[in-house]
This record gives structure tokens, sequence and C-alpha cells, in this order.
DNA sequence: AGAACATTGAAAGTGATATTCATAAACATC
DNA sequence: GATGTTTATGAATATCACTTTCAATGTTCT
């Protein structure tokens, strides 16, 4: 999975004209070997402990060319926050987001999607994308 | 209805030890006045264009208490805008967004929504509020 | 009217994102 | 492998959309 990303990345590099750089591999790796929503402040703490020598406006541009490259999503939850998702070929779902602690869980829901997909319709709208977020209290946080 | 949201502002103007003024009134009336999903600025502008002496800040402030009163709701569609919609009683619904043109329609589904409550329910969450977007072209656009 | 307290508007502050620019790194070509 | 061209980097700065501060002003109560 983290290979075919990689080459996928890579592919998009060359195909853009841009280049490798050692500060856009390690950015990668890190991405991918993270938790799935990640801000931009967590990806450069998490980079920076190990490479202090790279900054937080390349982590952002960084991320920024994953969105491009179709390997990451941006996502806002509504606390100022832009994150950053994993883009997994043919995979959707939708968030649960924890008011308390902030945690995070993914879900499916073919059925809704349905729904979503007919509404659009109904109203004359060639859907794009959708998003859907059910905010509450995680089984730990009640 | 404008007759019935005002009486409630007041109502809740009073209870909180607060103050009517000339400011409040004005933004208020163009508030009610307005289409249902307006930015800060958006309102801010309309209301100076006949009240050049009404600042941001108060505009602001006032639509913070609007939500707070419960006659509006801050809402997000990813654009870096604040928006405040209309709440009316007991109606909850969710957005078709044109990223063509911005407009935005609002639609209901009761069985999207219940979906979304066993979607709560199976994952052991308690479920608060919940958002739904749809992002597409809206008959106009395309 | 006077005292007590809330509100206002202009300006300054914040926090997150975005851009600038001089220097440094890639990479195609020699 | 050195060279030249083009892109990338990092520090600093700018921007954007709020958010707060504060001195002046307005409301309300008595």
């Amino acid at each position: 999975m983290k290979r075919v990303k990689k080459k996928a990345f890579s592919d998009f590099i060359a195909r853009k004209g841009l280049k490798t750089t050692r500060q856009r591999d390690t950015i990668l790796d890190f991405f991918l070997a993270s938790d799935r929503h990640m801000s931009i402040e967590e990806l450069y703490l998490k980079v920076r402990a190990k490479h202090p020598n790279i900054g937080y406006a390349t982590v952002y541009r960084t991320l920024k060319l994953f969105a491009e490259a179709g390997l990451a999503r941006e996502i806002q939850f509504g606390d100022g926050q832009t994150r950053y998702e994993h883009v997994n070929e043919g995979e959707h779902h939708d968030h649960l987001v924890c008011t308390h602690c902030g945690t995070i869980v993914e879900f499916e829901n073919p059925v809704i999607e349905k729904l979503q997909d007919e509404v659009a319709t109904s109203h004359g709208f060639l859907i794009e994308t959708h998003k859907m977020e059910i905010y509450g209290l995680c089984p730990k946080c009640h």
C-alpha cells in the first residue's frame, strides 16, 4: 500500500515536471505512517522531531501536493484546523467526531450514499462530493 | 415569523440582563430580511449601505448573540467563511452547495436522519448534531 | 438627572494559512 | 563530473477572517 502510494506520488511529480527531494520523501513517509487525520501542525511536529531542518512551509506545501496528487484530501471539522486524510482508491467514508475528546471514527454507509445521490438528482444537482459528519460523545466520553 | 423572532430576541436580551440598542434592532431587521445563509462580511456590507456608522465588530458580536439566542446557527462550508443561517423551531435541514456559483439549497430527508442515528448508535456514540453537505453543480451551472 | 453598567467602533491582536525571496538542490546536458 | 536551468526550501512576512481591547457613548434603574 505504501509502495503503491509512493509510486503514485513519484509518477505525479514526474508528470508535473517537479522534482524529487529529500524533504518530500521524508514528509511522505511520515504522512503514510501517521494516523488518518493530521493537521499541518501535527505532521510538522512529528517530522521536525526527527528532521529539525524541515520547515513548516515545506510541510504545508507538500501536503497540498499530496492532495493534488490524489493521495490526501483536505477536511474540516469546524475546529479551525484543516486536516488531511488518506485517500484510498474507491473508498468513501464519513465521520463520527467526538465533541469531547476529538476522536474521529470513520464509517461507510452505502444506503446513505445512495439517498444522497437521489437528493442531489431530485434537485437537479450534478453531484461532485459530499460530506457528512455526526458529532456527539464517543463511548469513552459518556 | 419576524415578529416572533424579534420577541424571542428581546426576551433573550432581557433574560441575560443585556440592553436593547438601535444597532441590535437594525442588525436583526437586516438579518431577518436576508437570504438564509449570510457571512458576517455580507451582512455587514448590507447593513453598512444604509447605516454607515455601524461597525463590523458590532455585526460580528450581534450575530454571535443571535446564535446564542437560538435565532441563528453558525455553519461552515469549507470556504473559510463562517455563515449564519436562520433557525426555525423544530426544523432540521442539510445543504446542497453549488461549487460553481455558491448557491445553497436546503433539503430535508428523514430517512437519512434516521440512518445517521443508527450509525451513531451502532458505534456507541451519543449523537449531538450532525451535518451533511452535498457539493456539485446546480441546474444553472451545468 | 445621576449612578451603574453594557455597548459601540476603531484599532490592535490572534491563529492558521499563504506567499515572498534569496539561497540551495535537482536534473538534463555537455 | 562540471555546468546551466529550473524548481524547492526555509525564514520571514503577509493575508485573511475572526476576536479582543479600550476609551467614549448609550441604556436602564432609581
